[in-house]
DNA sequence: ATGGTTGTTGCACAA
């Protein structure tokens, strides 16, 4: 079972590129978000035809959230984080076989010391409260997204430039998303790779693409239950690659189920 | 990064 989380930066522009990277790369599972689009202008049906099941919530203009699934129901949805008031649609958890998919578009944040930054923690603190009850009713369960937090050094193509006051690395972020793991949510991607300088996010500007100036923004965490299960992970740098690319790249955990 | 690029019921703002 393939699962894989990718930040499109709008799925009108980008439904082209979902269309093909589902034909190669054949997940069987998809946390998308950035899709940008009220919940009456999801392309469910289209995606139907490419034999996808879809749940979404979204809005216009920011923000949306959506997971696919192929060959499997869908059950369970549940949309944003219980008791915690908030417009912005960057939450979505649903079952999916025997497994409890959380899909978490993670506030930016803007500036560390921001108003969007104190919103960045509280959201943090309020996935975390929520994640804990949840896992306790769903061990099985992947939490995966753009988590807009580079986890350490080997993260960042420049820690000089990426360090503990800046936004997406800062101590307080990466203290956030700390307190996530110790739930026992592990990062796929370093159960089987330890090296540095494999990204999933570029920056439009500056030719970052081209000189692998990047983050690792995009996660798949694995629970304490299906760590064992967890036996492959990786980011799919090519769709970066194409013709008017989202910023991000899909990251991706193989369970073995 | 006082810079730069992409997206949007856009023309400023979020990322």
């Amino acid at each position: 079972m393939k699962i894989a989380s990718w930040n499109v930066n709008s799925l009108n522009v980008r439904l082209p590129h979902l269309e093909q990277w589902l034909r190669d790369a054949q997940p069987d599972v998809v946390g998308i978000q950035e899709t940008k689009l009220a919940d009456e202008k999801f392309p469910d049906a289209l995606l139907a035809g490419l034999g996808y099941r879809s749940v979404f919530s979204g809005q216009k203009t920011y923000n949306g959230v959506a997971i696919l699934a192929r060959d499997r129901a869908i059950g369970d949805v549940e949309v944003g984080i219980p008791g915690f008031v908030d417009d912005q649609k960057r939450v979505i958890a649903a079952t999916v076989g025997d497994v409890r998919v959380v899909n978490l578009y993670v506030v930016n944040g803007q500036d560390v010391g921001t108003e969007k930054y104190a919103y960045k923690l509280r959201w943090l603190d309020a996935v975390h409260d929520w994640l804990a009850t949840e896992l306790a009713v769903h061990p099985r369960m992947v939490v995966l997204g753009d988590f807009n937090i580079a986890p350490d050094e080997r993260d960042v193509h420049d820690p000089a430039i990426w360090h503990d006051a800046h936004i997406l690395t800062s101590t307080a972020e990466r203290d956030g998303l700390r307190r996530l793991q110790a739930l026992g949510l592990h990062d796929a991607f370093r159960l089987h790779h330890e090296d540095a300088g494999i990204f999933s996010w570029w920056d439009y500007r500056q030719a970052a693409f081209r000189r692998n100036l990047g983050l690792r923004i995009d996660l798949t965490l694995v629970s304490d239950a299906l760590r064992a299960q967890a036996i492959e992970a990786g980011v799919d740098r090519e769709p970066r690659t194409w013709e008017r690319p989202s910023d991000h790249a899909p990251a991706w955990v193989r369970l073995a189920l």
